[in-house]
DNA sequence: TTGAAAGCGCTAACAC
DNA sequence: GTGTTAGCGCTTTCAA
């Protein structure tokens, strides 16, 4: 592999001196048209192409964003993840996306890297445990925006998870259901996880004896024995819940699985709910009624928030920004097999 | 924003020249324990990190890899993304993933940025068009390589698209049914669909008379009125086929939704296959009879690829690997509704 | 309008 | 073992 050619081998080609070739390269004024032409001829006859490196070096800023993401396999994330490379790339930046698992030592690895590599900047979909990631990162003055959840210590885009998950339990409400669960996964982070469970909390008037089932080790879109296991505890109890409130849609999917195989029908025995509105959502087939994140407006924002830190620097003050969810209803929610004495409120077909 | 602390701080504070710091840093051998130590403190103590863009420039070559993806969005290629991510770093190289949409502008606009940025190297899943685009990075040695599709240029990594297709539409012969579409997509590279195209002609005996449906603007896992018209076009005709096969899980998928849309049901009227068995083509509310691709084997194979040309440089033989695909049969497929003539040859239910 | 020169932070010979 | 030094390819004053 010949070593590309350089600055210096265009400005020998073209006669004129680097910073001459560098002026032209930059778009810098101060070129006659005619030295312009000699040197992008040379560029062109020569395939030069501008090293990054040196470049950023020497400017000391890069033009490269990092995304953090938890999950690419989970469509949320990588339709989030596509949008925001888009909106990076339209701005002139380029997208260093790297996948942590959801583990923290993959995590700080991963942030280590981009620091390593003088990103203008770090755009988190999600963090592992505590965030404690977030503090380190803004203690550094890394430019910083956490996008589609709430965090308190960063700029950030979310949306308002307490009232969307609120929202979501009260239509189960409205059609009559009064048992409810909630389910809880490791997939998703766990302060977003918190504000759902507290949305539905609020829906059901802070009862706080429905039942949670909590999955550590979630399966992905295949019905999961541990799952099963969990429901049919549930369903086996005393009381059991007639609808399931999930914490996000790949849960509420192998909830749907897990539910039939089980030989529990949806939404005639038990309705599901769940949180994302990914495209797999819609499917006839699948039918879930959700609540919809406006992923382009995320991705939008998300993207605009961070060049704004990047340009502001630290002392700008925090912009946060709840954006509206959006419940979809679709097949796997209706009435309750039977609805306990009389009429519920305001219900629908 | 505070500039970062140097090697050359790092230096001062321990009190010894920046080549120790260097060597300490870089684990070449040379340093005794004693001065190693005070090294690491002076680190530690000054939060040093090193300048991943400084030390690249110096060493002519970084560790960067950069992916180039069609479309995130479809799950078949943000799973490869995270593997392949995942394979890259343990390897210890930063992965910069770029999402072109198909289209070649953006294409080439992404591999360009990477080029600049000095990438050790190119992983396509993906391009636009006729894939001039390789020979272009082949002219210019840059290590490259192709995976999940097939590319007689460079090395590359991909199942036997032909005789995965044949396969997949035997079973369809077997079951009975003798005439059968070929649904085509624009989100399917060009050459793969060819050769998916090929092997389901060669199911057929070769016969050229089987309906092609052609899909420019395929929709996203949500029924279209493209695929709508051109379906009902098909099964209104003389002579309808009763199974389709399609080049990817994500037009499958649509199809379903369309067929069923249209009234006509799956399998009972006509059967479906799709190809790539994402994770949604497994949910049994889906139940799609497709063709499953080694992801796993894929990414890593792939990444195995290029790190063996980018270690050896262009001289290297060409190596490109075929992998072995696997039908899942589900419930998409069954016998036609009327078997003509006579039994099919070792149909199984 | 153009050129000369001083680095950006680091590695890798090569001296000591 | 440790320090000195010469760049890597580029941008950016500052002179000419």
């Amino acid at each position: 592999m010949r070593k590309p050619p350089t600055i210096l081998d265009v400005a020998e080609t073209s006669g004129v001196s680097k910073s001459t070739v560098s002026n032209v390269i930059r778009g810098a004024g101060n070129v006659s048209s005619t030295t312009r032409d000699r040197v992008l001829e040379a560029v062109a006859q020569l395939g030069y192409r501008p090293n990054a490196l040196a470049r950023n070096l020497v400017r000391q800023r890069t033009s490269t964003l990092g995304l953090v993401v938890g999950d690419l396999a989970n469509p949320f994330y990588s339709e989030l993840a596509k949008l925001i490379e888009a909106c990076a790339s339209e701005a002139g930046y380029t997208t260093m996306i790297c996948n942590t698992d959801g583990r923290a030592e993959g995590e700080r690895a991963r942030v280590e890297s981009l620091l390593e590599h003088r990103v203008a900047g770090i755009l988190m979909l999600q963090f592992s445990g505590d965030g404690a990631i977030v503090g380190e990162l803004l203690a550094q003055d890394v430019p910083l925006v956490v996008a589609s959840c709430w965090e308190e210590r960063s700029d950030c885009v979310a949306v308002d998870d307490v009232a969307a998950a609120r929202r979501a339990v009260e239509h189960l409400v409205a059609l009559g259901h009064e048992r409810i669960a909630y389910v809880s996964s490791a997939l998703v982070e766990p302060a977003t996880d918190r504000a759902r469970q507290l949305g539905f909390r609020q829906a059901l008037g802070g009862a706080d004896t429905q039942p949670v089932v909590r999955l550590e080790h979630p399966a992905y879109l295949r019905s999961d024995t541990d799952l099963r296991a969990a429901v049919e505890r549930v369903l086996d109890g005393p009381d059991p819940p007639t609808a399931f409130f999930c914490s996000n849609d790949l849960v509420a999917v192998d909830l749907l699985e897990t539910l039939e195989q089980a030989g529990v029908a949806v939404p005639a025995a038990v309705s599901v709910v769940g949180f994302d509105d990914i495209a797999l959502a819609g499917l006839a087939r699948v039918g879930l009624t959700t609540v919809a994140q406006p992923t382009d407006e995320l991705a939008r924002r998300g993207v605009e928030l961070l060049l704004r830190r990047i340009e502001g620097g630290a002392d700008l003050p925090l912009d946060q920004r709840r954006l509206e969810a959006r419940l979809v209803v679709r097949a796997s929610t209706a009435r309750p097999p039977r609805v306990a004495g009389g009429t519920a409120s305001g219900a629908s077909a």
